[in-house]
DNA sequence: CGGAATTGTAAAATTCTTGTAAACAACTCT
DNA sequence: AGAGTTGTTTACAAGAATTTTACAATTCCG
């Protein structure tokens, strides 16, 4: 579950925004001003935060300014009352992500975060490569020679686990426990069924495998 | 040109600024009531509300209300005697983007008007087409080679969902608990039945989909 | 080298998953 | 209340994936 840490001195919007948050499936951490906001942000990392413009003490542009000092990357969405003078441009250069302007709607506002958040989750695609093979762990999608191959789920999940392990004998027991889990007990023999069809699939010469090698009397090893 | 739908019961005052929607270059349309100004509100898509608070059959924040249970995110400013009550955080809650308290000038309700459009047209007038269908996100329109397409609220909320989550495999659990909620405990097969749905009233070919794949063992994907 | 154990592999057998229509339930609107 | 929508569940056929099986090929080690 994600954490959305929210920042506003008006109580009664604070409680609803987090009402809201936690309806949607959020985890609302709540602060009551600039300073015990940016103490929070920076303990409890959250994965998002809400900051109001206008505060006693330390205001949002400082909380702003402060969090992005300390080298976090956390979006932040700037919440400013409709009669507040801001800049923009500013606010967007000290390391503000976007901003709502209030009275907004609920609904806006959960888009708002919502679009963040997938924005910023969305950069780290975690692509693997080993021979003429990549692995985009992200989009669940395997290319070879920049082909798309089309993996069953049991093929994939196997070609995860190898990633995951590399470079070291995985016995079938290993293999079938992870993989498989603990609650389906197929026959070991399966596990090699499915090693001869990912080296079809992978490998530049299934008959003379570079990747996914036998021990033989033990079980398989990947090598990347 | 943008239309204006006017809801207000007071004949005078609509009429006032039906005339000064019309000299500055908005289409105004006019509802005496709330029961026709919804009605006009959900067929006629109107590019921004004006509502009154205090109406006989069907109160602005009803129309609020249920505009918004229609999914639809027209800017709504609602209009409100200097002698009602009313509670902001509520109106804002339930929807509503702005508020204007009578008696105010032509000048500043305008000025309302004029940023309450930029503000969402700028930010959220998005248009994403795939194949041969465009998605107009803030008039909730569908169109199928420039056809207006009728889709109900559970295909939209799930289109809208794919259309947030392009390239990459989404089990049912996700689907479900995203476009659901988590109150709500359907079968996951609902998911499939209504992916079905989407399929026959978008993809090109139905039985053979090129946006809305299966990802088999895992779930859905989709590819604009 | 020879034989037992282990592994590769295709194909059969089985199990799972999905597409789809149709029944059913819930909800809206009149 | 009832007609019409919309949403959900169910049932079953079709298809895909997984597991098992059988046998050939390979490896190991005395």
């Amino acid at each position: 579950m994600q954490t959305v840490l929210v920042i506003d001195d008006d109580s009664a919007l604070r409680d609803t925004i987090a009402l809201m948050l936690e309806k949607e499936g959020f985890r609302p951490a709540l602060a009551a001003d600039g300073k015990s906001g940016l103490k929070q942000a920076l303990t409890l990392k959250p994965d998002l935060i809400l900051v109001d413009l206008k505060m006693p003490v330390l205001s949002g542009m400082e909380v702003c300014k402060q969090v992005r000092a300390a080298e976090m990357k956390t979006p932040m969405i700037v919440l400013s009352a409709i009669g507040d003078e801001f800049d923009k441009v500013l606010l967007l250069e000290i390391g503000a992500d976007d901003y709502v302007v209030k009275p907004f709607g609920t609904r806006e506002l959960l888009a708002r975060i919502r679009a963040l958040l997938r924005r910023s989750s969305s950069e780290e695609t975690k692509v693997v490569a080993f021979g003429e093979v990549e692995v985009d762990l992200t989009r669940r999608v395997v290319l070879k020679k920049g082909e798309d191959l089309k993996l069953t789920r049991a093929e994939y999940n196997l070609l995860t686990y190898f990633l995951q392990n590399p470079d070291r004998p995985l016995t079938r027991d290993m293999i079938l426990n992870s993989v498989w889990g603990y609650e389906s007990f197929p026959n070991t023999r399966t596990v090699d069924a499915h090693v001869v069809r990912l080296r079809q699939k992978l490998e530049a010469d299934p008959n003379a495998p570079r990747h996914f090698l036998t021990v033989h009397g033990v079980g398989y090893r990947f090598l990347p």
